[in-house]
DNA sequence: AAGTGGACCTGCTAGC
DNA sequence: TGCTAGCAGGTCCACT
């Protein structure tokens, strides 16, 4: 199991970075395949998650699994008539394992199946397993409802971004934190989108034109594209189910690099907070 | 309608 | 050294 210290240039980060759409993304895919088709032998739950499961698991035992699929940072797991939606909230994620360890203190969930054990590790316990009868009815429909689009579906374009956020106040940061126009990105990726594109975080969404609207689209791709590929950004909370740690906080351009030099220009980072959250970025980058 | 802030939870760390 | 207060963060929800 690959294990690296969570560290941004030789200091320790105050606390892991969370899991967001790549991390969800490359959790699904590690169990996704394995998993289709496989039968339910037991479903153990820990402490409580965010929401009770709202299923006797006695219901479930010799259900079949269908394939994983993920909407924003939910993972939706087709089991018998319906499916678990999953979400690895703030410190989640998941691992299959041949179910012969015992649990550990962490580990809330735990679906024994004829091909491996899916446990779900959450020291916060913000993440979240519940039953749901069919993506279309709750409560699933419901926590889906209010998602925005996926960064990587070609139907959306700059034009439609700059439409969703005409006339809106709030700051761009947390517009796209909202993830009600556009989902995946989370702090981190939110803060390193907002400096690829050169735009000031606090600046309000519906004053961003369309131009860097486009700019503000393709970082995002890039931004989440990039982690995908490394692997996640996550070094110490966050692995895939075989236990492979993220490399992307490595790469991170302004994300908890709070005084230091920017990478780009003779500037220095700052860091401001809104909506109680914290804003890195480069004042003489980007622009408001 | 849009925006704000509280609540949830626990590991880590800065500061006394 | 040992303790505590504060912070980190995704999401929903209640309230203005």
């Amino acid at each position: 199991m690959v294990r690296v210290q969570a560290q941004v240039m030789g200091k320790a980060l105050a606390s892991p970075p969370m899991p967001e759409l790549p991390e969800v993304e490359i959790s699904r895919r590690s169990f996704a395949e394995r998993l289709d088709g496989a039968t339910v032998l037991g479903l153990h739950m820990g402490k409580p998650l965010r929401w009770p499961l709202g299923i006797d698991p006695e219901q479930l035992l010799g259900a079949r699994l269908g394939l994983a699929q993920r909407r924003g940072k939910y993972i939706w797991l087709p089991l018998g008539d319906g499916g678990l939606l999953l979400h690895l909230g703030m410190s989640g994620a998941l691992a299959l394992d041949d179910g012969t360890a015992p649990l550990g203190p962490h580990q809330h969930m735990a679906l024994h199946t004829d091909r491996g054990r899916l446990t779900l590790t959450d020291p916060r316990r913000f993440g979240a397993v519940v039953w749901s009868p069919s993506l279309a009815l709750d409560p699933a429909r419901k926590l889906l409802a209010g998602l925005g689009a996926e960064p990587f579906d070609p139907l959306l374009t700059a034009s439609a971004l700059r439409r969703a956020w005409k006339g809106r106040r709030v700051s761009i940061k947390q517009a796209l934190l909202a993830g009600d126009v556009v989902v995946g990105a989370g702090n981190i990726y939110a803060c390193e989108a907002l400096f690829l594109a050169g735009i000031r975080p606090s600046t309000a969404a519906g004053r961003v034109s369309e131009l860097r609207c486009a700019r503000l689209l393709e970082a995002v791709r890039q931004v989440l594209d990039q982690a995908l590929q490394l692997g996640g950004s996550t070094l110490r909370d966050f692995s895939d189910a075989h236990g492979v740690a993220g490399a992307y906080q490595a790469t991170a351009q302004v994300y908890g690099r709070e005084g230091q030099a920017c990478r780009r220009c003779p500037g220095t980072v700052k860091r401001i907070v809104q909506a109680q959250r914290s804003t890195y970025f480069c004042p003489l980058c980007q622009r408001p």
